[in-house]
DNA sequence: GGCCGATATTCCGGAATGGACGGTCATTGT
DNA sequence: ACAATGACCGTCCATTCCGGAATATCGGCC
């Protein structure tokens, strides 16, 4: 059988963890749909792992032909279409995540919008620049807060679990970020001071 | 004339920026071939905007069709082609960069193996995730002194230029996987404790 | 003069992206 | 009762992105 792309192995990942107690809705035990994984994948993985709905349902019909997973009879309301892991499926994504952790480590792969006008922002006008940036600040501090909830509704145990060190370090990288920002606005400020001065 | 993609973009970004001066070897004056602007971008945007090789010699010939670039001639030796940015291509550079200032701020999307390992980390034999970590813990460690090195070497001004400001936001970023790696692995040291004395 | 490693480009198959599209169901207003 | 609206849910498509294989040229070294 062929290798498990990053997206079937998560969406494997997602149906070994279970739809989350508290939205837990009909889709019998320990079945989500391709939707209800999604959402699940937006609030956890995606802060880290970029996925998108249309591979997740393109992974989860191979997944079924490979029978790693099974489509549970019961399909509702609309077209919706629970699915749970089976045992083959397990066993599968054990084994890729082991082989992924033997590949040892490997470097993030990036794609910052905000990092990206920065390094261009030479060829803007730099009103543009900081306005944006501000508006960057807002948003990250607000991504904050949001996560700092998040993380005050998690029990100890749940805290420092590994999925919770995860919202740990988005909450590092969001504080990070802020005071980044508030320097590289304060940079942007005095140099149209000096350049304003020298003019004068 | 079709809008750029973000590779095409940033190829006309780094032909505007031109080939770095120590570096500069024979393709003329402001002429970069392929292969430089990949080891351009591998050493600036490429730690916060990825970018494939194969993308930008796809992009070039593309630039090429549109006239936004133009081959210089002296191809040298070996099969290079230096190429050169037009006046049109300026113009579609700072077009598509004011776009993209506009659009105003989006989030960064990103892929993480290490948080992912730590995520799913539950499944793995602890003992292998601790290991994982470690060898995280002295990538990001050397990272951080080599991007410090690379601050070393700038002059002031550059420092406190808007590209400069990426460099030390990678830092920022470093130092704080560094701190949350060390909690994450003194967490799963202190689990693995309590669990052998719960046992034994 | 032949081999090797660095330079340089091309090509390809698969994965990922983002948005458009088309249905279905529940609610709400009339 | 019925229409309209909007939230659900899944499919599809064009394009981009990714990584590595294949190829070819050159410089230096024995």
């Amino acid at each position: 059988m062929a290798a498990l792309n990053a997206t079937a192995a998560c969406v494997l990942g997602l149906l070994e963890l279970g739809p989350p107690p508290p939205t837990r809705r009909e889709p019998g035990p320990d079945a989500m749909t391709g939707w209800q994984i999604n959402e699940t994948a937006q609030r956890s993985l995606a802060r880290f792992w970029n996925i998108t709905r249309s591979q997740i349902y393109l992974e989860l019909s191979r997944l079924q032909d490979a029978g790693l997973v099974v489509s549970v009879g019961d399909s509702g309301p609309r077209a919706r279409r629970p699915y749970r892991i089976t045992d083959a499926g397990r066993g599968a994504f054990r084994e890729w995540l082991e082989a992924w952790a033997a590949a040892g480590p490997k470097d993030d792969q990036l794609r910052s919008p905000l990092l990206l006008t920065v390094f261009f922002g030479e060829f803007l006008d730099p009103g543009v620049v900081e306005r944006l940036l501000e508006e960057y600040r807002l948003r990250h501090q607000r991504m904050l807060e949001s996560r700092r909830e998040l993380l005050k509704g998690l029990s100890m145990r749940e805290r420092d679990s590994l999925p919770g060190s995860t919202l740990d370090r988005g909450i590092a990288v969001h504080e990070t970020t802020v005071v980044w920002l508030d320097r590289t606005i304060k940079r942007l400020k005095s140099r149209a001071q000096s350049r304003r001065s020298q003019r004068g």
